[in-house]
DNA sequence: TACTGTGAAGAACTTCACAGCA
DNA sequence: TGCTGTGAAGTTCTTCACAGTA
């Protein structure tokens, strides 16, 4: 199949929610429009967005909702649980584990790890925090589809390095700096100053903050 | 000015954290080459990016460490301090307030609100949690520069009206629904989910997750 | 008739390649 | 000489516009 545009993956994420709204709101079936409306894009992105990946409308009608959301969970992967490990327990860690629509959605976190011992051990829910130094014999033992990162930065590509070896190929990083991987490793980033800077920048560069 | 694309000025932040290590390091200055191996792209676009807004090398040398870091920050409007107010005081709001990246970025989190009465009145830190029903006359009193939105999707397009019409310009949104706002006004969306989505989508794709 | 699916046009972004300067 | 700054070329992404069909 053809290359598709990591924004083409991350809009048809954002289908899938309004479908899901769509769905509870009752709807069968959905136009492009509705879509492009509600997701605050074009009908003609839409369109296109799905095209790469096959016909699942009726010309003249639109889409049927339940069928569309079906298609969209199988081209995302979404039929299935991801065994999810997550390195660092510190706050945001914490609340990620805790995240309902972590586990809604099908990614189950089932290993927490740090190097401070003072962590070590402690009931997160159901799973126990453990020694990062044993991430090589666990995860050789129980493999796991993603780690989440949620440590310092300084150590961010040293554990990284370590799940490559061990064979992850998806991981969502939340340490403020760039990784080296192999091509074959999706990592993605998550960094919360960055987003904060864009508005900053917005603000100073749109209107001065002060001035209203 | 020129109109900046969002992914130029989401690469400043990464140069500037860049220029940041490599200032840690005792490097007094650094080329685009150098900028763009550490951060994964390339020395064109290192130049590029920052060519929109002025010539701050030297032909033949390079960019100094400290003169560059200094600019970039102001092209960000980093070199002052910004309001924030969070709206939401559960555990992804909890954990962003005491993430320490926040203030040590001139972020400062002045109040936190929560509709919950049974968090109304807690201490976060050095902020009480206020009643959401009071933003109107805090927010009229005091005014905030940066919104962040860490409330269910169900009520997040109500905030935003009303923290829009309290003249709010910047709002950091996790709450996972696309929001209507006016064009002044910049949203900033951060979604966990489709992150983890993104992930699964590139394990559908690249590689059956259990294959290995 | 109403809306999809899609080539083709247009816009935005990235990379190239080289002139120009310290 | 070495590296920046930048038009021009190349590539990718988005929008247009219309043929096709339920």
């Amino acid at each position: 199949m053809r290359k598709i545009s990591e924004s083409t993956v991350r809009r048809l994420c954002g289908y899938l929610r309004l479908l899901e709204e769509f769905q509870r709101l009752g709807k069968t079936t959905v136009s492009s429009d509705e879509l492009a409306v509600r997701g605050h894009t074009t009908p003609a992105q839409v369109r296109k967005d799905l095209s790469f990946f096959g016909s699942f409308g009726k010309r003249g009608l639109g889409y049927d909702v339940l069928d569309l959301t079906d298609r969209l969970r199988d081209i995302m992967g979404l039929n299935k649980t991801y065994r999810v490990t997550l390195i660092g327990a510190g706050k945001i860690g914490s609340a990620l584990v805790q995240y309902r629509g972590f586990s809604e959605r099908g990614f189950e976190v089932v290993s927490v790890y740090d190097n401070d011992e003072s962590k070590v051990g402690d009931s997160w829910d159901s799973v126990t925090v453990r020694q990062v130094r044993d991430l090589e014999a666990d995860l050789t033992a129980e493999p796991i589809h993603i780690a989440v990162l949620a440590i310092p930065a300084s150590v961010a590509q040293e554990i990284l390095d370590r799940l490559v070896k061990l064979g992850v190929k998806a991981v969502l990083n939340f340490a403020p700096t760039p990784l080296s991987h192999p091509s074959d490793v999706t990592v993605q980033n998550v960094n919360m100053a960055v987003e904060l800077e864009t508005l900053s920048y917005a603000l100073r560069n749109c209107r001065d903050p002060d001035s209203r």
